[in-house]
DNA sequence: GACTAAATTTCGGTA
DNA sequence: TACCGAAGTTTAGTC
């Protein structure tokens, strides 16, 4: 809905919106959201699920003072309240969307792992890839490649380098250490943060630690043109 | 406008929302929101302004899918990239907002004064208002008091209570402290946080300093239920 | 203008 | 389910 509203709000603070056009926004779960045309994403005020919304007819004053119709929403369990004064709508509308299937985030440690792969050299001189997702008995290997001597290299990737993932490319290494074929596979611990435990942990066993520089490796992948 | 449409971004991560209904809404400086009819008030994608929005006709591959047109949002500044491609129009509108006046935090300076006012023994035992915003040549002190010997008692309030809050209620202190209607008037500097700086300023000049618990004195007030 | 801290934060993860 | 931390955070205030 567009309409002519003012808005009262008053919860962890009291806030008010003067008389000015507006894109009102009703949820199907009852949520409220009062945009201006302009700014971010962030609506000027809103009422966050769960809550309620009631319609009641303006009293004397505010019908003389142009107000149609007043929403009330009020939150289920703090008592929060906003109450919107209509003056004129200018367009109404109504929709059934049905639920959203929801936003999928391939983003970090997908993307990470595509550029570490095209950049992995960054493991050191002479390093050669030889896949990701390399599967093991126990799960799949983030990347695995060879140093300068041919020696194999287990690369487990993080967002935040933590110490359940130094276990996990602990067990990662037991394993394909004793696969003559590979043996002997040294452990790189790749994150854009290492923790420091994790670093402690990690060095106590023999593997490697790397930081990356997330910034740094999207800008030489350029990868904002992998759209167009 | 509503529409059946998938989206993709790449900019500091990649995402993708799978086809489904949804509501698009392109504000005037050409930010564009993506939003689903349940959640909170967080678009489930978005570009923020400055951005450009340009309307491409779909490839062949694209039409065959069912795309009628796809909109390419993009950032200006960090190329960040919002490609939404609609298959089909349910709703589409068009209106002038203006600007918006903006939002008016009423609440937490003058709303404590309020509460203050209203329980004015937190002050300490025996002390009675005079007045809120009592006025002098050099501006409003926020509370005039009497304590329990009748002696005057002026309150400086903040919410962040830091030097220049202190230095403000001097200020007034000296100029009433002359004023032998007044005379002899002591300070309060009360505030929810008081900054250490702020504290050993305001004591090395004889104003007591006096932490205010919001919650709680909102809460003796119940200010919920102020707007019903 | 850059930086810092709060937000009616929201959102995802883990204990 | 509660707590903790990150976020494409945004936003307001300060240096």
């Amino acid at each position: 809905m567009i309409a002519k509203c003012s808005v009262d709000y008053a919860g962890r603070l009291s806030a008010h919106l003067p008389l000015a056009t507006r894109l009102l926004m009703v949820k199907s779960d009852g949520s409220l959201l009062v945009h201006s045309d302009g700014g971010s994403y962030k609506p000027l005020n809103w009422m966050s699920p769960p809550c309620s919304l009631t319609i009641v007819e303006p009293d004397q004053t505010q019908a003389d003072a142009g107000v149609t119709e007043t929403w009330k929403v009020t939150h289920a369990k703090t008592g929060d309240a906003l109450i919107v004064s209509i003056y004129d709508v200018l367009h109404d509308s109504a929709h059934e969307l049905g639920i959203d299937p929801g936003l999928q985030k391939d983003g970090v440690e997908a993307h990470l792992q595509k550029l570490l792969a095209e950049q992995i050299e960054l493991l050191g001189d002479g390093h050669t890839l030889v896949r990701r997702e390399y599967m093991t008995a126990i799960g799949p290997v983030d990347i695995l490649a060879r140093d300068s001597s041919g020696a194999s290299v287990a690369v487990e990737l993080k967002r935040r380098g933590d110490i359940d993932g130094v276990e996990q490319l602990t067990r990662y290494l037991e394993l394909m250490n004793r696969d003559p074929h590979l043996a002997p596979v040294s452990g790189v611990f790749a994150a854009q943060e290492i923790k420091p435990q994790a670093r402690t942990l990690a060095e106590d066993r023999g593997i490697r630690c790397l930081v990356l520089d997330y910034d740094a490796m999207r800008g030489l992948d350029n990868a904002d043109g992998r759209l167009f």
